[in-house]
DNA sequence: ACGGCATATAACCATGCGGGCATACTGAGC
DNA sequence: GCTCAGTATGCCCGCATGGTTATATGCCGT
């Protein structure tokens, strides 16, 4: 019920979910696998299947975790309609990497190496 | 610099992408379209400027915010493996909709209305 | 220089969320 | 039945986050 953004804003949940992507698990594997707290992994287990993201089912006396992709769907049909405008910029990017354009007033390029002179703020 | 999964939490923010995504806008285009304060526009506007995914140029006495998709790829890049999987799992279930799938033991949560019979519960 | 519009920020508040610890529950085996 | 392994939950805390109101800052026209 809750939308998968919400679900995907933290860091172990999208741990968890790629873990059960591989295969299934119990709740002690992935204990083990991500060392954090049982009842932290069976918290965020409880988040994953309010959203319809894991299933559970017995095995033995412990129960196994699945994963049920389905509603990622919801959050790919918004990224759709951006997939291209980024392509496309980064399409033009390499076309011209020389030519240097206007520096917005926007701080932070995405230059991971390139940092040399933080542009004049706004107001400090 | 935050992740795109954290910024695209929040609803208010996607609706704000989807804005700038038809044409950049101004913070009060944002605020008369959305209907809400002007600050809290602004506030949002200052978390996706920091998390790349927005830029802004001063026009006249106003200030035009673009849309920066970039980061929206790491998202994407997330999420490609998963695609596979319920796009799989939608084919499957198209090809046998007559076969009854068993229920798992994961229950529904809220259930309000539309339920029929519940699911056997863990501890009738 | 001044007034006013457009925007950003500060201060503050309420709520939610993630995490830890302790505890209750479940199922299997004895 | 009891016990134990495995898991779920309750309670509490700290903190980040989103919201509001009030105010500061910047830019333009006069």
């Amino acid at each position: 019920m809750p939308p998968p953004f919400e679900v995907l804003a933290d860091p172990t949940r999208r741990l968890i979910l790629d873990l059960l992507r591989e295969r299934p698990r119990s709740v002690g594997e992935l204990v083990d696998a991500l060392a954090i707290s049982q009842p932290r992994v069976s918290k965020h287990l409880r988040v994953l299947r309010d959203a319809g993201l894991a299933t559970s089912r017995v095995r033995a006396q412990s129960r196994l975790y699945t994963l049920r992709p389905e509603p990622l769907a919801e959050l790919d049909a918004w990224l759709a309609p951006y997939r291209r405008l980024w392509e496309e910029r980064l399409d033009l990017l390499e076309r011209h990497l020389d030519t240097i354009p206007e520096t917005p007033e926007t701080p932070e390029p995405p230059g991971p190496a390139g940092e040399a002179a933080p542009p004049p703020e706004e107001r400090p």
